[in-house]
DNA sequence: GCCAACGTTGGC
DNA sequence: GCCAACGTTGGC
């Protein structure tokens, strides 16, 4: 059951796109969020993102960092497996299967910015100074953002693009 | 339970 | 590649 749109969500996925970009998951459409392994960002993968709720997805350690899209959450909260498999890049040693300590979600590609939101840009536009990925030292990489930032940031990705709304 | 050492993240 | 900030580990 999905949340209606004006429930919606919306929270920020950082990932390097070295290892899995925006391009990986507009060829693949949908991906598993595997290998979140901090406490914080396991909580809100687990108890709080929902199935509609709306995703930034934003590329760290990338020249330049910057929100290069998003994504809608097409399954909620469920156990990570690749914590259990011993061949997986981010297997935990810790874990005991039929126990599960680390969850993933999934998530559908809707849109690739054309012009990606870079964090200098974020950092340079009012209504933005209290996210997170713009604070020095934030590793959180699963986190919230609210509903005016998501419209503040929207129309970043489409200065210059009026025919997209 | 404290906290130093260590490994990781991520901007620059 | 550097290094500051952070989270985790493990000795005590």
């Amino acid at each position: 059951m999905s949340t209606p749109a004006d429930k919606r969500r919306h929270w920020l996925f950082k990932s390097e796109p070295d290892v899995y970009s925006i391009h990986d998951l507009e060829r693949d459409k949908t991906t598993c969020w595997e290998g979140v392994r901090n406490y914080q960002a396991r909580n809100l993968l687990r108890d709080e993102i929902q199935t509609g709720d709306l995703v930034f997805f934003y590329h760290s350690n990338a020249n330049p960092p910057a929100i290069a899209g998003m994504a809608e959450v097409c399954r909620s909260g469920y156990p990570d497996h690749t914590a259990w498999d011993q061949q997986a890049k981010y297997y935990d040693p810790k874990g005991r299967p039929g126990q599960p300590t680390w969850f993933m979600v999934d998530i559908r590609h809707l849109e690739t910015f054309a012009q990606p939101v870079t964090l200098t840009m974020l950092k340079q536009t009012p209504g933005l100074e209290e996210m997170m990925v713009t604070k020095r030292g934030t590793r959180l990489s699963v986190q919230p953002v609210t509903a005016q930032e998501w419209k503040i940031i929207l129309g970043l990705a489409r200065q210059g693009m009026p025919s997209l709304r």
